[in-house]
DNA sequence: CGGTACGTTGAACAATGTCAAGCGTAGTGG
DNA sequence: CCACTACGCTTGACATTGTTCAACGTACCG
C-alpha cells in the first residue's frame, strides 16, 4: 500500500501516440482490432493514443465517467469492487488483448488497476462509437467479446458459490495456463503476477486459505512450487478433476 | 424432482402463434423488442411463435445447439449450470421481459427452467439473424441488455465472494422487491416465487442456512414473514444497510 | 386420512476464517 | 558488505461459521 502511493504522485503517467504500428501489434489477432481488415486498421491508429501504467496504477475507478475505452498489449489489470468497509471482490484479471469497458454504459462499474506494470491503447469513447458507426463489424466484436465476458462471469458464479477452496485454487490454476496458452505462451509452469490477496479477493478466500490451498495441493503432487509465484503443473487432468469442471470443456 | 418427471411426460408444450400482438404486449418496452419501432414490429410478430412451460419444465440444457431465442412474457426462469457431482449454481433468475440466449454463441452455456408457469415468445436463431440485419437496432439493444447482464452477473460475484448469509439474503430480497417495482408491482410484500433450494442454489448456501438467515432477519425486525413465501421488508433502508453494498446506486 | 414434499429448528461436527507468530526474501541504510 | 527493516507468504492454535444429520411441524395431494 504504501509503495502502491507513493508510485502514484512519483512520476506521470506517459501518454504517447508512440506504440509500434497496429499492423504489427501483437494482440491484434485477439483483440478488437481483428474486426477490421488491415485496409482499416489505420483509422484505429489515428485516433489511438498509448498509455502506460505502473504496477498497482489505478486506471479507471468505479462510478467514474465513462470517456475512454482500452485496449491492454500488456501486462495485467484487475478488475474489482469494494464494499464500504472495505471487502474487495475482484471480478477479473484482463490479459493482453482483453478489452476494458465491455460492461459499462455511461459510467464504470468497476475500477481497474494494473497488477504489474502495462500498456494499453486507449481510446475516447466518442472516437470509438463513431469508429463503430463507419465500421459496423466493431459491434459485433465488441458483442462477441462482451458474450464472451458474460460467459465467463457466470462460470465464476460457480466457482465462487459452489467449489471448495480447493477445487477454487485449481480451477484458478488451470485458468492461467488456459490463457497463457492461448497467447501463445509456455502453459505449463505458471506463473503468477499477481499477489496471495489478489487471488484471495478473486476466488472469495482469504490469504491463509489460499495459502493452505497450495499446500494441499503441493502435498497431493498435483502442483510443485518452483518459487512462490511460479506453479509446475503435473497433470492438467488430475487437477481438472479436482477443479470440479471441466475447464477444457468451457471457456 | 418427482412431480417434476412426470409433468414432463403428461402433456405436450403448447405451442402457437395465438399470443396477443406484439403491439399491446404487456412486456414490449422492456424486451428486446423495445428496439423497434411500432411500424416495424409486425415483422417481429411474423416470426414469433409462443411457447408455455409448467413449472420446472426444461426449456433449454447447457450445451444443446443454441437454435432458437427467447423472450419471457411471464413467469420466470432459473439460469443454472451443473457440476458433475451433482452441485447447482443459479446465475440468475429471469423475468418478464428477460431474454435468453444473451450470453450465448452456438451452444447455451447454461440450462433454463421454469420456476412457475410461464410463456415465452420464440424466435429461430436464424430469424433473428435475419431481422438484426434489417433492423441494426436490434443488436443494439441485444448489445445493451448483454452489458447489463454482465453488471448484474459481476455485482453477483462480490455477492456470493463476499457477502456474509444473511447480507446475501437481504440483498437477494432487495433485488426481487426492485424488480417488481421495475415492472409495475408492489414493490413491498415480496412474493418468493422459487423454493428455498433455489435460492440457497442462487446464493452459494444451504438450504438451512437460508432458513435460518431468514430467521435472524425476521428476528432483528427487518423483515416479517406473511408466509412461507411472502416477505414483508420493514424498512428498505436499514435491509440495504445490512446487505452492505447499496443495491439502489446499482442496477 | 395417510403420504409426500418442503421448511424450520436443534445438536454435533467439519471447515473456514481469525488471530498471532514465524520465516524468508528483498530492499535500505549504516 | 552486512545488519536491519519491511513485506509477503506460510503455519499453528483457536474461534466462528456453516454444514451435516436428524427430528419435527405444516401444507398440499391423492
Amino acid at each position: 500500500m504504501i509503495a502502491t502511493t507513493s508510485s502514484t504522485h512519483s512520476i506521470m503517467t506517459k501518454r504517447t501516440k508512440s506504440c509500434g504500428a497496429c499492423s504489427d501489434c501483437a494482440v491484434r489477432s485477439m483483440a478488437v482490432c481483428a474486426a477490421l481488415p488491415d485496409a482499416e486498421i489505420g483509422e484505429f491508429e489515428r485516433i489511438m493514443s498509448s498509455q502506460s501504467l505502473r504496477a498497482n496504477e489505478l486506471l479507471v475507478e468505479e462510478g467514474d465517467e465513462k470517456k475512454k475505452v482500452f485496449t491492454l498489449t500488456s501486462g495485467m489489470l484487475r478488475l474489482f469492487s469494494m464494499l464500504p468497509d472495505g471487502r474487495r471482490q475482484i471480478s477479473g484479471f484482463l490479459f493482453p488483448g482483453d478489452y476494458l469497458g465491455l460492461a459499462d454504459d455511461d459510467t464504470y462499474s468497476q475500477s481497474a488497476e494494473a497488477v504489474i506494470p502495462s500498456v494499453l491503447c486507449a481510446f475516447s469513447v466518442a472516437d470509438m462509437e463513431d469508429a463503430m458507426e463507419r465500421f459496423p463489424s466493431l459491434i459485433l466484436r465488441l458483442h462477441e467479446m462482451t458474450r464472451h465476458a458474460l460467459r465467463q462471469s457466470r462460470e465464476n458464479q460457480m466457482v465462487l458459490g459452489r467449489l471448495a477452496p480447493v477445487e477454487k485454487l485449481a480451477s484458478f490454476l488451470l485458468l492461467l495456463s488456459h490463457n497463457a496458452k492461448k497467447r501463445g505462451e509456455p502453459d505449463n509452469p505458471v506463473h503468477l503476477d499477481m499477489s496471495r490477496t489478489d487471488i484471495a479477493d478473486y476466488l472469495g478466500l482469504t490469504i491463509e486459505t489460499v495459502s493452505r490451498s497450495f499446500t494441499k495441493l503441493r502435498t497431493q503432487g498435483l502442483i510443485q512450487l518452483i518459487d512462490t509465484n511460479t506453479v509446475e503443473i503435473q497433470s492438467m487432468r488430475s487437477l481438472a478433476a479436482v477443479a470440479g469442471l471441466d475447464i477444457f470443456n468451457k471457456i
